[in-house]
DNA sequence: TATGAATGAGCTTTCATTCAT
DNA sequence: TATGAATGAAAGCTCATTCAT
């Protein structure tokens, strides 16, 4: 790994477990393994490194997401793949939901670089979704309502889950979420 | 309104406006129209202004989900009332969602502190899902399960609709939405 | 006691336990029982209070080490009675040596006024060492080092008590401490 | 001279002149030449510098007492040897009385570590005051008494001479001193 | 290129003092 | 006369950023 990614890391990690707000320089300089002053070297700013931390994590959910997407499989196929996927992405590292909720309240992550950040995923759900309602097999409700409504059920459970699992007796099966999902667009 | 209002008030707008770490004291104690030790008669420090303020927040929104609840109609009738008031709620004002977004994003609002603000909702809800399982109307799925799904969906859809405002064509019906809640539990 | 009093007498015990440093005004209104505001009815500032004490507590001083002087006793029956009046005075309440090491160590009181305040007993010391060394039973020695040498001991003696009394195995007898005074300055 | 002494000289400095109350971190900054948050390099808190100082001047009084300590000298000789240099270290400059006098009375000098700052002086007079208890040429009292008196004369007469040297009309002689405590313990 | 000591603006908080009641 | 809420200047401290090495 890379000085950049390195740092990347560290700032990720620290982000995650401390919140954005006690997150200064000197520790990630610290997690990271080098000086305070090597990371301007990398970023502009702070706000800069956290953007491209952004951007870094988003692509990563994205390519994850997206991984082995079957192009042709059915519409039900392809919605249980990328929300699925989306669903384990956030499962991967309890670090992914701490961090995005961190980045996504952020000032610092303006509405245009969230927009940007998610446009592979974004476009393929809304291709996915006009081919769902050719088919007339979803409710015929803007894209934006129907994709909003699945991404927002997802990681809201996720963080749920991962903030207090105590209040889960059985360990929740990823299928029946997208069933759930799926029922909510479905027509 | 008296002086501790007044605070917490310019506290939630500044919040919800720059976000929680561009929120001095010194501009709190501007906008609220008071000296900035003023504000220390009302509240101790600034942590725990900041959780005055979300437990006013939170019992704000849990009221205004619950007034007028009837106890007595149906699952679905209580579904609606519960959750389409919780909606308007985030869409009283343009601050709400904003003001929301900061202080769960916030390590000073710990998990204990969110649920303990959520509980009046919460209750009535898991409630409610108990008696829509005995008449086998929704999925058997344990509660916070289908409780997290709604409140991710309609917190997310309202969040969206006013950072993105421009992204929805039509006007977004709160009954719209209440269904697609409704048929992602339903059995 | 009067409001004044009330006020000196809460300012004296704060100062004792807390140090002058913590010592704020809403404190003292609140040990003496009365507003903040209400101070600045007997008191131009905090400072001229604290003035007002030291020269109150060293009026104490005075009046008690020097209460029933034997004027036309031997010098060294005065020389006793002075001093293991001043002694018992340090011991009379713990706070004394407390309240006392604070206001001399304190900017506020001012050399001049430290003179000033101890002019009674510097008066009759000055005079019963003159007369001791007319009968030459003192080593003629400049007046001020032997009244400070006394004065010296006998305050260093009673802090080291109160501050650590477990050091001290057996009771400190005051005439022990007399007999080593006189000793330092016999001829 | 490193930044660290810099830092601790300023603060002596400023603490002897203005006292403990009115030495703010930025003062001490612009007296050492650096930026305030340097300090803050070296030393975790204001409180953390100031015991520092203190240990700092409590070295360098036990050195200087005991430098050249005749530890095979006669009891006498090892007595006038301690305390004259002990009285010489509070005249070496104007600042020490100051200074010692500001931290004695700080609350922020536990009385736990003024006793550990003065122990190499301690565990010496003890030693010597037990040395000359054998040989019966001091009184039979307890230690911690006659340690108390030896020092709380000298100090208070070095105090005394420089807050108000016009009251000293000859020049005071350390042997003159030396001879008035020893006296004072004498058998 | 990499460092980390140094910086000072900006933060939270305290408190002597004022003044409307 | 007595109050205590309100004030804002000043304190201690943090941290993004710079720059000499």
């Amino acid at each position: 790994m890379n000085k950049r990614e390195l740092i990347l890391e560290a700032t990720a990690d620290l982000i995650a477990e401390q919140g954005i707000q006690n997150c200064p320089m000197a520790s990630i300089a610290k997690h990271a393994g080098c000086g305070a002053g090597t990371i301007y070297r990398y970023f502009e700013t702070k706000e800069a490194l956290i953007e491209q931390l952004y951007l870094s994590v988003s692509e990563d959910m994205s390519e994850y997401s997206l991984q082995n997407y079957p192009k042709e499989a059915s519409v039900r196929a392809r919605f249980d793949h990328i929300w699925g996927r989306f669903y384990d992405f956030l499962n991967l590292s309890p670090r992914n939901i701490c961090l995005l909720d961190q980045l996504w309240a952020s000032p610092l992550i303006c509405t245009e670089l969230q927009q940007r950040a998610m446009s592979d995923i974004h476009t393929e759900v809304i291709s996915l979704l006009e081919n769902a309602k050719e088919s007339k097999c979803i409710k015929s409700i803007q894209n934006e309502l129907l994709l909003t409504m699945t991404f927002g059920s997802l990681f809201n459970i996720a963080r749920k889950q991962q903030m207090l699992p105590e209040l889960f007796s059985e360990e929740v099966q990823v299928q029946t979420l997208l069933d759930m999902c799926w029922d909510a667009i479905s027509a």
